[in-house]
DNA sequence: GAGAACACGTA
DNA sequence: CGTACGTGTTCTCC
């Protein structure tokens, strides 16, 4: 085989309008007054380049040039006296800022260009027009509208928004949804329009919505000059007695490609930069922040991978699908979508299945799109999906699993999701970006690998390029499977994705899904109430203090309590001294100033508006809240949920109870269920530890922590005090979290002697649960990670750290890991288990909600019975403990009712 | 403007 | 100086 060169899909060529996003760096930052100790402003040098820093980290181009305006006058002017003439003077802030960023684009070894008489949008519409003859992608930053005639599909432009970095992407499609026009029609649009920016003059009475219509209606402003006359009514006249200055306009707007520049875009290639001059500028400027930033984006360069992948793809047309599949070899194949999902729904619109590599060792692929297919195809690729037999492999398949269902379709058959299989292999990674994983686990670029020697015709069509784009991914996956799970063999990890979280992942879907129901109108009550509750608390603090102040701002409160009211200090944090809770509480008491309590009583209730406010953005059109679950986060194994979180409903305070009456039974349903374990993590602690007297107090019958009070205490069940169960029962949830004497005695108000005390007395009784929490810490050390019941993995490298802080914190890790991860393990089964008695029992009930270790249902009518026997039977049985799981269940018609 | 810090809700 | 999360607000960056 020959060696093939490593080289990219296609180069990449960004292109950066640099006065354009110097200005907008400049005015977004205006209010932070940035400048150097001698005086030198640096909002602009600041934000172009902390935007820079970030579009090489997201786009990592390959070439890159910034262009910038001249201050001679250009062809414009001449053309046009007026051009440009309302602009006023740049501000006294903003000089010689120009210069720095040249010379920070020096020590990044960056390329910049200018050219007397011609704007930078100029230059970068020869240059993105040169690149694109030379078949590059090219990527055109910039502030600028004008420069939206230039997307096409080879060019894509990141337009900034409304500062530097809430950038919006133009692809032709973009344009067209944005604004109804084709690149092309842009600027006549503008021409129609006027600019104001560029001091071009408008017709009376047409604004951007008859601009738009004409450009729309004839296709072109020259189409439109040619048939004016049938422009009707008014303004079809004043069209026509402003038609030359239209037409002026245009020559105006349209940029030149054909600039005399010298540049060849082959050579602006990124180069490495100068590290000691970057480190010597960065000191004047003092871009300290800043320079972290940098070499923690892209500092280290990333180790360059030799290889891409080698994909035949072909875009199947009408009528190909059947075919394409029919012929595919067994195995399993590999799948990657385009489209978009959350929130329990979405849609797809493009997928690629990479076959396994057939009997000679080709591999080939398939791309298609999914809005044009013909009922043949569409069912073959239904079928094919849904087919249990034929063996698939995804990244992260929940989202695109939704996006299916949405359209009608099914994915069945998934032998592998590679986020779920990378995730039980690196439990601690917070992500799993598909070309990170190709690096680690394949050592390969997440790319196609391009035959030598003029073989750039193979990709000339820009739709083939995302074609192969999409390809590449779906091969990466088949064959990230693979390595994923030879990995995960030997490690114990394969069953767990296996049997646990690739069923799991449709159990979720289906929760995402339904959604749980919302009362809209009582939210809006409550947020109302909760709004008034803290406008009142604001008055009332500013009247106690007899000053106007922002009772959200913690560095405010800080001057206010501790400098001015001048009382007592609080815990150390960085920032000075906390005001957080338990130290406006203390301050409270401590004090006989009332404003600690309004304070108290601001944060409640502005917590507990937001909470509703977050609420009521979320609810969809079919008036339920539609969460989504995250698989794939938590080291310990546990789920999270997001937008919104559902797992943090206030329960604790009556207040904050009110929230769960909004959440309701939806309609077809009689009422909603919630079961939870009770002491599920406690129950895993005594099975794990085997420490028979904490075995024994679970079956004493009594209440845990009065048991065990009643055992550390020596008295008997019913004369322990409620004092002295609080003290035990903190005690006993301290233990798994790794508490410190210090931690118990701040949380139970006693000395540390006393707490230090407690503990002894405790671990008399429960010695056993003592050893077993040593001989986690210990066996974790040896072996660099923890490990729950069902083999979940916890890798804990600071265990063995010579920083004690790290060491010690690691340490209450791997105490908690084991205990936590297996009460996830547990109710992961208990949703397999119980979503499969549910559809095998016929019942119509449903899961809707899982909070750590609680589950919530909708029962449907008549069900209520067979669901509470159902659902208790199948989470008490979910795993067997040296101590009986128990499940406590409630019913009612909103989430509050049905707690207990 | 982006990112860090703080604060706080749940299990 | 108790684990695991997600979200909102304010402040800093220089």
């Amino acid at each position: 085989m020959p060696k093939k060169e490593a080289t990219p899909t296609r180069p990449c060529l960004l292109l950066l309008d640099g006065h354009s996003l110097a200005y907008r760096a400049f005015y977004a930052l205006k209010d932070a007054n940035l400048m150097t100790t001698e005086g030198q402003h640096t909002e602009a040098v600041y934000g172009f380049t902390s935007m820079l820093i970030n579009v090489l980290r997201d786009e990592k181009p390959t070439h890159v040039v910034v262009c910038f305006d001249r201050s001679e006058p250009t062809f414009r002017h001449e053309s046009y006296a007026d051009y440009k003439a309302n602009r006023q003077e740049t501000p006294d802030d903003f000089r010689g800022q120009v210069s720095l960023i040249f010379e920070v684009l020096d020590a990044l070894r960056l390329p910049y260009l200018s050219l007397a008489g011609f704007e930078a949008d100029d230059l970068i519409a020869t240059l993105a027009h040169r690149a694109s003859e030379r078949d590059m992608n090219v990527l055109i930053v910039t502030g600028d509208r004008d420069a939206l005639q230039l997307v096409d599909e080879r060019v894509t432009l990141l337009m900034t928004r409304r500062g530097i970095s809430d950038m919006t992407r133009f692809d032709p499609d973009a344009v067209v949804e944005k604004y109804g026009l084709t690149p092309r029609q842009y600027p006549d649009f503008a021409a129609l329009r006027g600019d104001p920016s560029d001091n071009l003059p408008s017709i009376p009475s047409v604004g951007e919505k008859t601009a738009a219509k004409w450009v729309r209606e004839f296709g072109s402003l020259t189409e439109l000059v040619d048939r004016v006359d049938e422009v009707k009514g008014k303004v079809g006249d004043k069209l026509r007695e402003h038609l030359g200055q239209v037409i002026h306009n245009r020559q105006l707007t349209e940029l030149r490609r054909d600039v005399p520049l010298d540049a060849d875009v082959a050579e602006l290639k990124m180069g490495q930069w100068d590290r000691d001059e970057i480190h010597k500028l960065f000191d004047t400027l003092q871009f300290r922040v800043l320079r972290d930033r940098l070499y923690q984006s892209i500092g280290t360069a990333e180790p360059e991978a030799e290889e891409g992948f080698d994909v035949e793809v072909v875009t199947l047309g009408s009528g190909q699908v059947a075919g394409w599949l029919a012929a595919m070899p067994r195995g399993r194949a590999g799948l990657a979508v385009k489209g978009v999902y959350g929130s329990g729904t979405g849609r797809l619109d493009h997928l690629a299945i990479a076959a396994p590599a057939d009997a000679e060792g080709r591999r080939r692929a398939a791309y298609l799109g999914l809005t044009a297919l013909t009922p043949e195809d569409e069912a073959a690729l239904g079928g094919w999906l849904a087919d249990e037999d034929a063996p698939k492999a995804l990244h992260d398949a929940k989202g695109p699993l939704l996006a299916l269902w949405a359209q009608g379709l099914d994915l069945r058959g998934l032998t592998c999701d590679t986020a779920l299989a990378a995730y039980l292999a690196m439990p601690g990674q917070r992500s799993f970006p598909l070309d990170d994983l190709v690096l680690r686990y394949l050592h390969r670029e997440l790319r196609a690998e391009a035959d030598t020697g003029g073989q750039a015709a193979l990709f000339d069509d820009p739709e083939d390029d995302a074609g192969q784009e999409l390809a590449v991914r779906a091969q990466a996956v088949q064959e990230l499977a693979e390595a994923l799970e030879a990995h995960l063999e030997p490690r114990g990890g394969i069953r767990l994705m296996r049997e646990v979280e690739l069923p799991l992942v449709r159990v979720l879907a289906e929760l995402e899904r339904a959604g749980i129901a919302a009362d809209r109108e009582y939210f809006t009550g409550l947020e109302a109430e909760f709004g008034a509750a803290v406008k009142q608390a604001v008055e009332e603090a500013h009247r106690v203090v007899g000053e106007q102040f922002n009772l959200g701002s913690p560095k405010q409160l800080q001057e206010i309590l501790f400098v001015k009211l001048g009382l007592p200090k609080t815990k150390r944090i960085k920032t000075g001294y906390t005001t957080d809770q338990d130290a406006l509480a203390q301050l409270a008491t401590q004090t006989d100033n009332e404003l600690p309590t309004i304070l108290l009583r601001h944060r409640d209730q502005t917590k507990l508006r937001v909470t509703v406010e977050g609420l009521i953005k979320e609810v969809a059109d079919d008036g339920r809240i539609h969460t989504t679950y995250n698989q794939i986060i938590a080291a310990t194994g546990r789920l999270s949920s997001e937008k919104p979180n559902l797992q943090n409903i206030p329960i604790r305070t009556a207040e904050g109870r009110r929230i769960r009456e909004g959440f309701i039974v939806g309609e077809g349903f009689e009422s909603l269920l919630t079961a939870d374990y009770s002491q599920i993590e406690l129950r895993i602690m005594a099975h794990l530890s085997g420490d028979e007297a904490l075995i024994a107090a679970f079956e004493s019958g009594h209440d845990f922590h009065q048991a065990t009070a009643s055992r550390v205490f020596d008295i008997p069940p019913q004369e322990v005090s409620g004092e002295l169960r609080a003290r035990i029962k903190a005690m006993n949830y301290g233990l798994a979290y790794g508490l410190s004497d210090f931690g118990l005695s701040g949380q139970l108000n006693i000395p540390v002697a006393e707490a230090r005390a407690l503990k002894n007395e405790y671990f008399e009784e429960f010695g056993g649960v003592r050893d077993y929490l040593e001989a986690i810490v210990a066996q974790a050390r040896h072996d660099g990670y923890t490990e729950t019941i069902l083999g979940r993995r916890r890798y804990l490298p600071d265990l063995t750290s010579d920083n004690r802080q790290r060491r010690e914190m690691a340490e209450r890790m791997a105490l908690n890991a084991p205990i936590q991860g297996s009460a996830a393990d547990i109710i992961k089964v208990a949703m397999l288990h119980v979503h499969r008695a549910l559809s095998e029992g016929g019942l119509r009930s449903r899961m809707l909600l899982q909070v750590h270790d609680e589950l919530v249902f909708e029962v449907a009518p008549g069900e209520l019975e067979a669901l509470r026997e159902l659902v208790v039977g199948q989470m008490c049985a979910a795993y067997e403990l040296r101590v009986p799981l128990d499940v406590s269940v409630g019913v009612g018609r909103t989430w509050q009712d049905a707690g207990h």
